[in-house]
DNA sequence: CGGAAGATTTCT
DNA sequence: GAAATCTTCCGA
């Protein structure tokens, strides 16, 4: 399991050594797990895009004041929800959005979950994924350094295999969405596809 | 207190 | 290319 220091870090630095680690969920049905392939930095005060942006410190972002190591989840459009890491020191509200997921463990339970057989549409997506890995509201605030949802290492990428591109869906944001705050591993069939403007 | 819009996904 | 769907935030 990933200890609370890793956490306590930039969003970027954070975002850019989640790729490869792997997600734990356990679950009633059965343990659900996967490796991290695409990730989203965050960062506050600094980043137009940002949910902490200009948030009150008392509204859905709230956690993200804890210090790192804490789950933030948010619900978009109504009906996904989305899993980030409470990124840097208290009061530092940076969070980084997992975007995408390889499916390890417990693959038959999320076919069932997301009602899909292809396993490579299983996690591709913030919302998807969160779907897969039984993820909600209720784990708004979750501790990741103890219980049933958490990170832990797995494999060491090379930093070659580490890619960046422009973050997804962010048009209002002004030049922040210029950012090349987005990180993926190189030709991995389980990252999102995105289109191409995104890209560098 | 009402309205608009969103770190998306799915189906046509 | 559009619909689905609801919390949060902002302006009045």
């Amino acid at each position: 399991m990933l200890k609370k220091n890793f956490y306590l870090r930039n969003a970027n630095e954070v975002a850019s050594d989640l790729l490869g680690k792997k997600i734990v969920h356990i679950t009633e049905a059965g343990s659900l797990s996967g490796i991290i392939v695409e990730t989203e930095a965050y960062l506050g005060l600094k980043d137009a895009a940002a949910h902490s942006y200009k948030a009150s410190p008392d509204g859905r972002t709230n956690i993200q004041y804890k210090e790192g190591g804490y789950a933030y989840i948010y619900l978009i459009y109504g009906m996904h929800y989305c899993f980030n890491v409470v990124a840097n020191i208290a009061d530092i509200p940076e969070a980084v959005l997992i975007r995408a997921v390889e499916p390890l463990d417990g693959i038959e339970i999320m076919k069932e979950k997301r009602n899909m057989d292809n396993i490579h549409n299983l996690c591709s997506g913030p919302g998807k994924l969160c779907k897969a890995l039984g993820i909600d509201k209720s784990h708004y605030g979750t501790d990741l350094c103890g219980g049933k949802l958490y990170l832990d290492n797995h494999v060491m990428l090379d930093s070659d295999d580490i890619l960046t591109s422009k973050r997804i869906n962010i048009e209002y944001a002004g030049e922040a969405k210029d950012y090349l705050w987005r990180y993926y591993i190189r030709n991995n069939k389980f990252v999102s596809k995105v289109p191409l403007k995104y890209l560098v």
